[in-house]
RNA sequence: GCCCCCGUAGCUCAGCUGGAUAGAGCAGUGGACUUCUAAUCCACCGGCCGCACGUUCGAAUCGUGCCGGGGGCACCA
C-alpha cells in the first residue's frame, strides 16, 4: 500500500504524474475501507478535473450503499502532496477538483524540467523487430506500417529510459537467392550493383524471376547456386554479399527519406541465425517436442488445429531439409531471451501473421525459452486500403513502391507550401515540404487504432486543418512566431497564474502528458499519443484565441504555457517520428 | 468446417481495465482577420453505437447467439 511519504516523493522527485498520484491516494483509502485492494478507476471528467469511480464497484462487493461507501473512502483520503477539493456526486462518484495554485505549481515543475515531467522508467531491455524488407526486392506499402509504427515505438520506449534494441529482420536468405545470384552473373556485377543501388529492385527481381520461369537451364543453375550458397562456397558467398550490401544501401536511403531511426547497425537479417538453426532443431528433438509429419520436422504446440481439425504443425525443418521461417523466428526468440536477456520482445508484423507468431511463441514457451517475467508480443496491425476499400495498389493493380509513395507525399506537400507559404525561402520551403509530406503519411498511420485497417487518402492526410500532422506542425510554428514577434525568450521559471478557463484547461492537459506516454508505451498504442497531441493543440488554439500573450499583464506566465505546449508538441511528435519545422 | 479481427454521424475515425447527457475531424449551413501566422477559430446541423437476448445500480464497452465485412488454417516468408 502506498504511503503518503512515498507519494510526496513521487510527486517531488520522480514522475510528476497527477493522475498516478490520485491512483495511489485513492487506492490507499479504498483498501482501508475494503480491507483488500480495489481499482480506484480514476478518470478525467467533464464535471471536475477527475472522477474516481472505484467506490461504486466496491459498494457492490460489500453490499452497501454506494454513496455511503464513497463518502467513507473520501474521508480516509490522505491528500499528502496534492491540493484538491472533492465531493461525492451522483450514485457514488467522487469528483476531484485540483486547486488552481497547485496546478500552477505542478506546471512550474514541468516547465523547469528537461523531460517535461516524464520520469525515467525502470529500464527494461526491449527488442523491437520492425521494417524487415527483402534483399533484392523493392520496399512497398506493405513495409510502411511496420516501419512507421515500429520506429515510433522504438523512439517512445527509448525516451522512457528503456534499453531499446532495434532489429531489422531483413530477408536475405532462401531459395530465391539462387536465381538472383545467377541473374547478377548474367548481367555483370557492375550493372547489377547499379540497378540495385539506384533502387530499381523490381526490375532486377522480375528479370530473374522471368528467366527462372522460362529458361530451364537458368532454373537449373539457380538450384545449384542455392546449394553452393548453403554450402558456403566462397565465390557464391561473395556475390550474395554484394546483393545484400547493395540492397542495404538502398534500404538506408529509403529510411533516410522516411526519417526513420534504423541504421546499418540494426540489420539483423535471417542469415544471422543460420548457424543456430541445426542446434535449435536438435534441442527441440532432445526435449521430445519434435515430431515427423509427412517428412517434415514439426512442433505441435497444444491448442492449434488446422482445417481438418487435426493438430496444426509448426514446421521447423521442411521435408527437403531446409529450414522454414518458423525455425528462424524461433531462433530470434531464443537469441533475444538468451544472449540479449530481453525483458520485452515486440514484433511489428501485420495481422495475417497472427497465427504464425502465436504458434512460434507457444513452441518457444514449451521449449522453455521464454521466462515467466518476459513479455513477448506480436504487435499486429491492419492493412492499408485504397479508396475502394481494397488493399492499396496502383491503378494497374501493381504494388506501390514505398519510395514513390514518399516522393509523392513530399511533392504534394511542396505544392501546398508554395501556395500557403510563398514568403519562405526556397530551401526552407523544401524542408517544410519534406516535414509536412512525410509527417502526413506517418501521422495518418499512427493516429488511428493499429489493429484496424486504414484508408489511404492523400487529401485527408494532407489537410491543413483537422486531425493531421500539418495542423499540429502549424500550431507549433505559431507558438514560435509569438516568441519571434515579441523578441522574447520564455523563462520557464516564471510564475504562472491560471485565471482564465482556457489557461487552466491547457495546463491540465499539459500535466497529463506523462500518463499518456505510459499508456501508449504499455499498450503499444501510438494513436493514444497522437490523439492527445491533437487535443492539446485544440486547447492551445482555444487559449490562443482568448488569451492575448504579448503585451498582456500575464505575459510571462502565458509565455510559459506557450513554451511548455510547444515543447510537449515537439517532443510528442518527435516520438512519433514527425519533424516540426521552425516556421511554416 | 474451425479460429482471429472489425462493425459508432453522409465520409474517416476516437471512446482508456463498464460509469453521469456517446466525442472529434471532414463534408453541409451560417459567421469571424485595422490586433501574437486565417495552413486558424466560433456556432449550427447530423447517431435504434450491426441485430437480439443476458450479466447489474449502470453496457458502445463484459457474455452468448445471429447478420455483415476482412484475414488465417503444413513445408513461400
Amino acid at each position: 500500500m502506498p504511503t503518503s511519504s512515498a507519494l510526496t516523493l513521487s510527486l517531488i522527485g520522480g514522475s510528476m504524474n497527477i493522475e498516478h498520484a490520485l491512483v495511489c491516494v485513492f487506492s490507499a483509502a479504498l483498501a482501508e475501507v475494503a480491507g483488500f485492494d480495489v481499482d480506484p478507476a480514476v478518470r478525467r471528467s467533464p464535471r471536475a478535473d477527475f472522477q474516481v469511480d472505484g467506490a461504486l464497484a466496491l459498494a457492490r462487493r460489500l453490499g452497501r450503499p454506494p454513496v455511503q461507501v464513497a463518502q467513507e473512502v473520501l474521508d480516509r483520503v490522505d491528500w499528502a502532496g496534492l491540493h484538491a477539493t472533492a465531493q461525492v456526486a451522483g450514485p457514488g462518484f467522487i469528483n476531484v477538483t485540483l486547486d488552481d495554485r497547485f496546478l500552477a505549481q505542478e506546471l512550474h515543475r514541468v516547465a523547469t524540467d528537461e523531460r517535461l515531467g516524464v520520469a525515467a522508467a525502470t529500464p527494461q531491455v526491449v527488442t523491437i523487430d520492425y521494417s524487415a524488407p527483402n534483399v533484392a526486392k523493392e520496399m512497398h506499402v506493405g513495409h510502411l506500417r511496420s516501419t512507421v509504427i515500429g520506429d515510433a515505438a522504438a523512439r517512445l520506449l527509448s525516451f522512457l529510459g528503456h534499453q531499446v534494441r532495434r532489429m531489422n529482420h531483413v530477408g536475405d536468405w532462401g531459395t530465391p537467392f539462387g536465381m538472383l545470384i545467377e541473374h547478377l552473373l548474367d548481367i555483370g556485377e557492375t550493372e547489377a550493383a547499379h540497378e540495385l543501388s539506384v533502387g530499381d529492385l523490381t526490375a532486377f527481381y522480375q528479370a530473374a524471376r522471368a528467366k527462372f520461369d522460362s529458361d530451364p537451364g537458368f532454373a537449373q543453375r539457380s538450384r545449384l547456386r542455392v546449394v553452393a550458397l548453403q554450402a558456403g562456397d566462397e565465390q557464391t558467398r561473395r556475390l550474395w554479399r554484394l546483393l545484400v550490401e547493395e540492397s542495404e544501401k538502398y534500404f538506408l536511403a529509403v529510411y533516410g527519406k522516411l526519417g526513420v531511426t534504423l541504421s546499418d547497425a540494426d540489420f539483423l537479417p535471417e542469415s544471422f541465425y543460420n548457424d543456430e538453426l541445426a542446434p535449435l532443431v536438435k534441442e527441440l528433438d532432445e526435449q521430445g517436442l519434435l515430431h515427423d509429419s509427412q517428412g517434415a520436422k514439426c512442433v505441435f504446440p497444444p491448442g492449434f488445429a488446422g482445417r481438418d481439425g487435426e493438430p496444426l504443425p509448426l514446421i521447423v525443418r521442411k521435408s527437403d531439409g531446409g529450414f522454414g521461417y518458423a525455425a528462424t523466428d524461433l531462433a530470434s526468440v531464443k537469441y533475444r531471451t538468451g544472449p540479449l536477456a530481453a525483458d520485452r520482445m515486440l514484433y511489428f508484423v501485420g495481422t495475417p501473421q497472427r497465427l504464425h507468431f502465436e504458434m512460434v511463441f507457444a513452441a518457444a514457451r514449451q521449449a522453455g525459452w521464454i521466462g515467466e517475467k518476459v513479455e513477448v508480443r506480436h504487435v499486429n496491425f491492419g492493412s492499408i486500403l485504397g479508396e475502394d476499400g481494397k488493399m492499396l495498389k496502383t491503378r494497374a493493380g501493381q504494388t506501390i513502391k514505398l519510395i514513390e509513395l514518399l516522393d509523392e507525399a513530399v511533392s504534394r506537400a511542396a505544392a501546398i507550401v508554395a501556395d500557403k507559404s510563398p514568403h519562405l525561402e526556397a530551401e526552407t520551403q523544401a524542408q517544410v515540404a519534406w516535414a509536412v509530406g512525410i509527417g502526413a503519411i506517418k501521422y495518418a498511420d499512427l493516429s488511428s487504432d493499429r489493429v484496424k485497417d486504414y484508408v489511404f487518402d492523400w487529401d485527408r492526410m494532407l489537410a491543413t486543418n483537422g486531425d493531421t500532422a500539418a495542423y499540429l506542425q502549424y500550431a507549433c510554428a505559431r507558438i514560435g512566431s509569438i516568441f519571434r514577434k515579441g523578441a522574447v525568450v520564455p523563462d520557464p521559471a516564471a510564475p504562472v497564474t491560471l485565471a482564465h478557463p482556457a489557461e487552466r484547461a491547457l495546463a491540465m492537459e499539459l500535466l497529463a502528458f506523462p500518463a499518456v506516454l505510459d499508456t501508449a508505451a504499455r499498450t503499444v498504442e501510438l494513436h493514444r499519443l497522437a490523439g492527445y497531441l491533437f487535443g492539446l493543440a485544440g486547447l492551445y488554439t482555444e487559449f490562443y484565441s482568448h488569451c492575448r500573450v504579448l503585451g498582456s499583464a500575464e505575459q510571462a506566465g502565458r509565455l510559459v504555457l506557450c513554451d511548455v505546449t510547444r515543447r510537449t508538441l515537439v517532443l510528442g511528435l518527435d516520438l512519433l517520428g514527425i519533424v516540426v519545422p521552425e516556421r511554416m
